[in-house]
DNA sequence: TTGCCTGCAAACCATTTGCATCTTG
DNA sequence: CAAGATGCAAATGGTTTGCAGGCAA
């Protein structure tokens, strides 16, 4: 069986705290959500959390690899966990949908970046801004 | 002959100014520059120029479809010529390194986004992360 | 002369950091 | 009990805004 998630802290010399679960069940409850959102859902539960420990947080659990961020617009990212981030974003300019897609419509690009210029994209931080069916319309 | 940028500001009722020609000109010179660089650039010529001006102005140009600017790391966006926007943005994640790669890269994906979903691909704003060749080794 | 523009300063938002204190292992 | 983690407050970086005076048309 794969290591736990608290093997995984543990391991690099790191600790398991209330504040980190309460964290990560968040990110895995919400989705595409800012380091705010993240912060009063976790509040919901322990009021004292404070966000620049979200922050540290968020930042310890995207080294580990299990979560990412992408940005959706101007202003804050949005985290999601890594195993449920195997999509890619097309924000619409103009409604500011999010849409996800499989990753399998950019599988062309990426080989060809790779092939061409040995380039490795990130596909879980790609988004694409456009605009949408229906504001074309 | 096309209407030159001067009555294009006229006929939409905004005024040509000393500020907005010399921000024009820096972005013209620099390419891929931050607002920050842009005003320092600016500042060579007129010192008094202030950053909210510069500001403004980016917001002007690109209403105006002069400039646009994308996103290619975590600081400020850099702004270019609208007309020299014709490429895309590979960013290595490592060494920060920016490459522009010819659109056509992107044409079977661009092309896929629009007859599946109708979604139309701002191209010019795409950036993607990953690792470039040198880093991967 | 009119009213769009600019400079300045202050407000804002997202994020980071220093430090004293608390907790985990 | 030692090192790492947290809360708090203050600093930071980037951007926006209100307002009084300035300048283009």
């Amino acid at each position: 069986m794969a290591r736990t998630w608290h093997e995984e802290l543990r391991s690099r010399g790191y600790r398991v705290t209330p504040q980190r679960q309460l964290v990560l069940e968040a990110v895995t409850r919400l989705g595409h959500a800012t380091p705010e959102d993240i912060c009063g859902e976790v509040q919901e539960t322990a009021r004292g959390v404070n966000i620049s420990t979200v922050y540290r947080t968020l930042e310890l659990l995207e080294e580990l690899g299990m979560v990412t961020h992408t940005h959706l617009g101007h202003g804050a990212p949005t985290y999601h966990l890594a195993s449920e981030a195997d999509h890619v974003h097309l924000v619409c300019r103009n409604c500011e949908t999010v849409t996800e897609v499989r990753p399998e419509l950019v599988r062309g690009l990426v080989d060809s970046l790779d092939s061409e210029l040995g380039f490795a994209t990130d596909v879980h931080h790609l988004t694409i801004f456009g605009q949408c069916a229906n504001c074309r319309s």
